[in-house]
DNA sequence: CTGAATTCGGACCGAAGAAGTCGGATATTG
DNA sequence: CAATATCCGACTTCTTCGGTCCGAATTCAG
């Protein structure tokens, strides 16, 4: 449990190619597919949620493909994982919701919800960038939630 | 994505309850199932699991039922979730087995393997007593990756 | 203009896992 | 013995994930 989705992970791995390819122009779904020997067209399907939600930029006919959005800095693995996988949290009761429909006594989510948060903390602050010069990633700061010091991320907890 | 099972949810509170229940020498899992609105057959098998991984101790016939193997500072969530789902690898490849079978190209999991570790050590420093009282639960120092320090936990990125 | 390459978007399907149920065996106590 | 429990495996149901297929619309090259 508390996995990511292999379409999540294609998804990591695609931009981290797009990543490694600055040069090009834009590489189509197969040619990105075929050098991971993930199916094409999952890959493909998987590109177009990024497209759509603003991490890619797409161009169809001949030559076409797609490329960043925004520098491969920019982006972040939690993006990624938002745009497919949708919202995640780590307790089943959403935290949206007003409590737990029928267990209102569920007085657990309260203290996993800080740790959905350090989660989400950790993810937002590795870029595709990481991921692509897959040295240690250095940690960047974030909000007042996740601060770079010495190469550690400090959590509020 | 990167949710906790339910069942995973209902191990945590049963040792929740379990915890702020502690004169008494031992609850069945109807107990605890009643004081949730938890389905009792499947919380019985849930705390079968919880006694196999030594977290419980069970007594059958009458009066019987579960009680703490340990101290409620003892027990982290980590375990918990470790016996009732397995362990857990954010990467859809085992970080065990030799590199992704298909894809060996798959450098992406390098760095995620850490957010996993990291997440870890952010479950093992919260403890069943931390859930119980569920004010702000103070982090544990915890091997050199996890260090308590002034209410926030310093994680190696 | 025509055709190839490519993105787009929905429908569909099989496999796997999660959630929950059932039934029976065993142990303990009164 | 009877009531209360844990114990344990098999089974159903439901959802989601991973993946495929197909029929568009878009773009470019010749």
């Amino acid at each position: 449990m508390l996995k990511l989705t292999k379409k999540a992970d294609y998804g990591l791995m695609a931009l981290k190619y797009l990543a490694e390819h600055p040069e090009t122009p834009a590489l189509s779904a197969k040619d990105v597919a075929d050098a991971y020997g993930i199916p094409a067209q999952l890959l493909a399907k998987i590109l177009q949620l990024l497209t759509k939600n603003g991490l890619l930029r797409s161009h169809a006919g001949m030559n076409g493909g797609y490329a960043l959005a925004r520098d491969a800095r920019q982006i972040s693995a939690y993006e990624v994982i938002l745009a497919i996988d949708g919202p995640f949290f780590i307790t089943s009761c959403i935290k949206g919701a007003k409590s737990c429909e029928l267990t209102p006594s569920c007085t657990i989510k309260e203290p996993l919800a800080r740790v959905n948060d350090t989660i989400a903390g950790v993810l937002k602050s590795i870029s595709i960038q990481d991921l692509a010069e897959h040295e240690q990633p250095a940690a960047r700061a974030h909000g007042d939630r996740v601060q770079a010091a010495h190469g550690l991320v400090a959590l509020t907890l």
